[in-house]
DNA sequence: GCGCTGTACGTAAGCGCATACATGACCTTG
DNA sequence: CAAGGTCATGTATGCGCTTACGTACAGCGC
């Protein structure tokens, strides 16, 4: 590996200056075609590739985005390394892809970076100094360091609480929760409902409570001031709440409700173990619409968010943003869709 | 948005010259802690975040590996929003959030990027421009694209074809598949096996299927000369796959494998449709070890393979270069593991 | 022939930082 | 108290590009 080729070596060889060669890259059509072919010819004999960072300095923009989301088990990957991992990921995981495409259709990289909480801002800084803009996941930073960024650049924040003064994209977890709630109640007739809610400093967890209690307001049904269980999201959490509510609330409530589908699936497993039937002995509902959720048995029913969505519109922010259209913070709310599957009933259980 | 504060604005400020500054974040113990603070409060006051571009050109590094990965559905997407997807995609997912683990591990962010084929060669040098080191899953670029890149920076290939002169990583595809069929035809008893592979220009699947011969070969059952049928590797395939091979072998083979684990289940749920019992009529594999593995009924049996390390790996491979330790080029070849689950016959149905 | 316009290209000035080297303050030692 | 050494900091240069501006030359009308 000899020192790597810079414009200087192309041009020299080319018999041209710096400026044409810069021009090949940037402004073709300011070349003439047979200057251009010389240069390139020349630039692919020599392995040249343009320097991002001396690009990036002398044109002030470095036509990359930066997405920091949570990583929520670096520890557990160890001794997990055949377990279950790789679902509750999916969610960061299919925000990136969404984020990567819509990026690179506006011609621009992605950089990514699990935001670990021990050296979150020195991170942020570390992602911030190289990108045009950046989205951050589930509030993956802290309000103070995202101050000092923002004034830098564009930040979106995805999903988790809003913060005045920065665009947000959420998923419209209330209505989400409100709809699924009032489809058991309605629909299928159901009173006594159970919810199992996810961290209280969960902002879409807490919201979909929200939506699980407007829809028993919205039905004249006793109001449920808290979530009848918690947990930290996981299957494992999933499969304790269901035990947990199994044992204690007798009789049976009519439906068991999940903050999302990670723990709705192991509330499935933990009740089959028990010999609960679902539908037929209880309901279960998650919400999120991962594809696992389509094809545990019985099918979940679920609210399904454009998670992937979640990411294009993230990018599309941060490009109108970079584009100089001023405009004040927007707060972005993606739709959901109500998947009725066999869980609640609505589907005979073998359908695929 | 006013612009973007430098080294010059927090120095006058602090009143030091730039190099202090420049000092108090590449080297802080060279200067005074009562200096350092000072420094500081006014880079928090002035929200300034060095620049990833500058630092670049003036180090010659940019602290950044690489990911370069096939996008297999750009098109799709559009009108499978809320179908299947989500699945294919989690073998490039788990290898970037492998990569994206280690890479921070050793203090490196990661830019990732799809290849879509049309612009593949102007995209990695994109790419390439801004990494110290660079991966690429499953030959998402053109060899030649890859000749002008290497010559510039570490390339560590990951899976697909081995391409001499540079690193590579891969799993033990022939081995799985080998140790798989062993199974079947040595603990179950079966004789007489139908493979479906992958596309003939996957070399991880002709691999499996050269594991697959290799069992036929040790256990002295006739060689199979081509894999009975191919697919592109998703559900879809798999299910057409299926349906191909049971309405043409006659009788029905007694095992079906699959080069992936996506076609395996693709396979389950067409089987399922048609009245076909699995494991008890007809046993069906998988590879890859997805999640979804674990979660179908009949659980998958399948060979799982560590795609996070992968990703992993990799990184430790350009780290070692980017360290500058010579060494000719390496190719690492990770362990894979048998999951013997119930598609197979070896657990109960109902176990998770 | 002149001046004019447009095109293709060269010249040169940074972009914001890292860092080798220089400087000066302060300490040590004989 | 001078000579040498250490430590904290300043000075100055260059990293490899982009780009505003300048220049040379061709073509044009008069």
């Amino acid at each position: 590996m000899t020192s790597t080729p810079t414009v200087y070596d192309v041009a020299e060889r080319a018999g041209v200056s710096i400026a044409t060669v810069s021009r090949v890259y940037r402004n073709p059509d300011a070349v003439r075609a047979a200057t251009r072919e010389k240069v390139l010819t020349v630039a692919r004999d020599l392995g040249y590739v343009p320097s991002g960072s001396a690009r990036g300095l002398a044109s002030r923009t470095t036509g990359v985005l930066g997405l920091c989301f949570p990583d929520f088990h670096d520890t557990e990957a160890e001794h997990a390394a055949d377990a279950e991992d790789g679902e509750l990921v999916l969610y960061s995981d299919q925000v990136i892809r969404g984020m990567e495409r819509a990026a690179r259709r506006h011609g621009y990289a992605l950089l990514v970076s699990a935001a670990h909480a021990d050296q979150a801002n020195r991170q942020l800084a570390e992602v911030a100094g190289r990108v045009d803009g950046l989205a951050v996941l589930a509030q993956a930073v802290s309000e103070e360091d995202l101050g000092v960024v923002g004034r830098r650049q564009p930040v979106v924040l995805l999903a988790g609480e809003r913060h005045s003064g920065y665009d947000h994209v959420e998923v419209a977890n209330f209505d989400g929760q409100l709809e699924l709630t009032r489809h058991l109640i309605v629909d299928h007739g159901l009173r006594r409902l159970a919810f199992a809610g996810g961290p209280a400093d969960s902002p879409d967890g807490e919201a979909r409570f929200r939506g699980f209690q407007a829809a028993h307001l919205e039905a004249g049904l006793p109001l449920p001031k808290e979530p009848d269980t918690r947990g930290d999201l996981t299957q494992t959490a999933g499969r304790k709440a269901a035990l947990e509510l199994l044992d204690r609330d007798r009789p049976l409530p009519d439906g068991l409700m999940f903050a999302n589908d990670q723990m709705a699936v192991g509330a499935l497993l933990a009740l089959e173990a028990r010999g609960v039937r679902v539908p037929d002995d209880i309901v279960v509902t998650g919400f999120d619409g991962i594809p696992l959720s389509r094809l545990v048995r019985p099918a979940l029913t679920t609210v399904r968010q454009p998670t992937g969505r979640l990411g294009e519109v993230a990018v599309e922010l941060l490009i109108a943003r970079l584009q100089g259209r001023e405009r004040p913070a927007t707060v972005r709310v993606l739709p959901v869709t109500l998947n009725r599957r066999a869980s609640c009933g609505c589907t005979p259980e073998s359908t695929v």
